[in-house]
DNA sequence: CACATGACGCAAC
DNA sequence: GGTTGCGCCATGT
């Protein structure tokens, strides 16, 4: 267990409150601002890794293509989706995300 | 200790 | 412009 890895989730999870509504942002965003410019998927485990009892809006933490996570992981049933649209997201009509409106630009 | 897997990203086809 | 493959870091088997 690295001690560095433990600061990189603390990070993401920081970076997670600060996204704000109606906005998402993607795993390499999230992984560069907190330092590792290629550990998008360590943002992923760092995500799984996060109890949702917590205030994370984990919801609004999506992969660089605009797709949301298997449900499996939102213990919330398929919410994701339905909690970024009544939040102001927009969702193309293949299912996926606008990025071009709705990606987090800090 | 080596191989396989994962809420991923980007380059190439 | 959608699909396929390889690369990235950390963890699990």
């Amino acid at each position: 267990m690295s001690v560095d890895t433990s600061e990189f989730n603390k990070r993401i999870y920081e970076l997670v409150l600060l996204i704000p509504k109606g906005k998402v942002a993607t795993y390499g965003q999230l992984a560069l601002m907190a330092g590792k410019p290629n550990g998008a998927r360590l943002t992923g485990k760092a995500m799984k890794n996060t109890p949702i009892d917590m205030d994370i809006p984990s919801h609004r933490v999506v992969n660089a293509a605009g797709n949301t996570a298997p449900d499996y992981v939102f213990e919330s049933k398929r919410h994701q989706r339905a909690m970024l649209e009544a939040e102001g997201v927009i969702f193309k009509v293949n299912g996926n995300i606008n990025m071009k409106i709705c990606k987090w630009n800090p």
